[in-house]
DNA sequence: TTAACTTTGATAGACGCCTATCAGGAATTG
DNA sequence: CAATTCCTGATAGGCGTCTATCAAAGTTAA
């Protein structure tokens, strides 16, 4: 039951270590027929090298950094939190991660803040606006050898190795099936508020919700989208203006950020138990609001896994080993009162 | 930039390495003053051991064992699965997992095995009963020195060390909470099938499903648990009796496993669409019976998640180090046609 | 057949830490 | 004060792999 080395291998094969070694990394020219020998070796052994011993002889170190938005967006400083602690717990395997904040809002600065740390890094996570500058950006790092992972929100045309976040147009439509069946055969209209019409996630979350309650919920009328920027005051004020214009609101799907602005409107009008109000991301304040009853339901992301999974999709590509798919699938939270963590 | 070793922490400290990794090991006795040395070094420098270093030079190895049902449970299967996959995987960590397969219904046969290989593992994953007897077997392994988690199924009064399942009764209140919002102000009877009162994972989703149903939706009648032992054609047969007895039944409650006895029953009798079905675990079973409409809402726990942060728990305990209580933390999923993965 | 090249073997040293041993210095005891 | 006991230093060797170098074969070309 000992373990099988590099050693054994090279008995097995009748040849020496360092020819083993030869094959194993690639190092010199090995005839065909030698390197058939060593593969059937470790075959027969069932050899897989020691990943300690190799890192550690290798002296491989991992330098990663993650580029989120600046603000008090209380999603992306969690997000941004869950970074920190990351870094700190993986300097033992050394990997190095550092944050940066920057207004992603803005092509721009995004733009010049990817271009300017290519030489740095192996790697870099970033919380992406889908907007042709920043794609160049990202393809700019990957031709340079810095392999991309997108974080929450995708970048699908651009060249990045993988994108950490859930399937937004499924979360869309996730909130559009619990709005519907919460709302049963009740009639009325369903307002839609979203941060920003330039972010990904958010255009693809009310694609999916219009696209199945339309369909699956006809008798309930959508209400044009309103533009929130993902600032509670501004949430508040628009939120407020439609519970006036409209007393038949029976449903709310807050897109983005900002849940306490709906939450104090509906207040005000006195009609939390009225509406059904699902919100996005569990947060301090959603779930004060959902455990109160005023939201009914918070489809959220796990920022931890998105990290945790980030940096082990950086670890791999940089060191060209094979992901785990499934592991890598960040799923759609489902929080109603009963289930919170 | 360059790593901080054991040597710079010794230098810094006006100390032998020999005296340093003394202190850091306890593996001799040395003054408290010197120790403080030491410990102000390693603050100052912000050393953090290089853990792999560390496994390497002690050769230390990990030997579990998972003990699952036998049987044709899906999830069971999976969860078996998944064992096999992290086995394969965590071999180049060092880490040897061995699989057993029990009778855990049987608590003589469980207790049994638990007793049986004490010697061999440092530590035990296992799906258990919540029997005196087989609480006897994992105090017995905790008294000898090996760790215990409970997997899926908690003993709560045993020593386990750690349960890696979700919350069970808050899986009930939250299949409660679905179902009454789902129902609305319809009248009606909800019926809840359960596999085995025996086992504590029913029990406890039954008792928060009760819970829920009792005090939040008093206008919904619950009908007496039936006990289907997780096998699909006696929970088709029960199901079959019990929509024959009430006409009025508008809701399904499937605690356990055998959602295709209750799938067959209710298309059998052509009532898919007016009655709420919510079933446990996603298989492939539960995911076509929801894509089709039959199934309304899957609860789920995550195999993949367990069996890796089973694996984490029992690697902590074994070199005693801390946990990431975040991390180890199992959602129940929620899944409805819109989120499937 | 000799020269030139290709393929393999043998081996040393490194990575950072652990374990063990021995010797010398310090502090304690009587 | 000497005789213990207690702390500390120095150092060697190992964990399994990687990297590099040099020598010894083996192969091909001239």
């Amino acid at each position: 039951m000992a373990r099988v080395t590099i050693e054994d291998v090279a008995l097995e094969a009748g040849l020496s270590v360092a020819t083993v070694d030869r094959v194993l990394n690639g190092r010199a020219a090995v005839r065909p027929q030698t390197a058939l020998r060593v593969e059937k070796a470790i075959r027969l052994l069932n050899y897989q090298p020691d990943r300690l011993a190799a890192r550690l002889a290798k002296g491989q170190e991992y330098r990663f950094c993650f580029v989120l938005p600046e603000g008090n967006n209380s999603f992306m400083i969690e997000l941004g939190e869950e970074v920190r602690a990351n870094a700190s717990r993986m300097v033992s395997e050394r990997v190095h991660i550092d944050l940066r904040l920057t207004d992603v809002f803005d092509a721009a600065t995004l733009a010049a803040t990817l271009d300017s740390i290519g030489d740095i890094y192996d790697g870099v996570a970033v919380v992406a606006l889908d907007h042709p500058r920043v794609r160049e950006a990202i393809n700019g790092l990957v031709e340079r050898g810095v392999s991309v992972v997108t974080l929450v929100s995708d970048v699908p045309s651009s060249k990045r190795s993988h994108y950490a976040g859930i399937d937004n147009s499924s979360a869309g439509r996730t909130a559009a099936t619990l709005m519907g069946r919460y709302l049963g055969n009740k009639n009325g209209k369903v307002g839609l508020i979203a941060g920003s019409l330039s972010l990904r996630d958010h255009i693809e979350r009310r694609f999916g919700f219009e696209q199945v309650m339309l369909h699956e919920f006809p008798h309930l009328s959508i209400l044009p989208v309103l533009e929130s920027r993902d600032d509670w005051q501004r949430v508040e004020k628009v939120t407020a203006q439609m519970l006036a214009d409209h007393p038949d609101l029976i449903g709310i799907y807050n897109v983005g950020a900002g849940a306490r602005g709906i939450v104090t409107a509906l207040e005000n009008a006195g009609r939390q138990k009225q509406v059904t109000y699902i919100a996005h991301e569990l947060t301090d304040y959603t779930r004060r609001a959902l455990v109160d009853g005023t939201v009914d339901v918070i489809i959220n992301q796990n920022a931890g896994h998105e990290v945790r999974s980030a940096v082990r999709v950086l670890m791999a590509k940089a060191d060209r080993t094979p992901l785990i798919e499934a592991m890598e699938h960040i799923r759609i939270d489902i929080f109603v009162r009963d289930n919170l963590p």
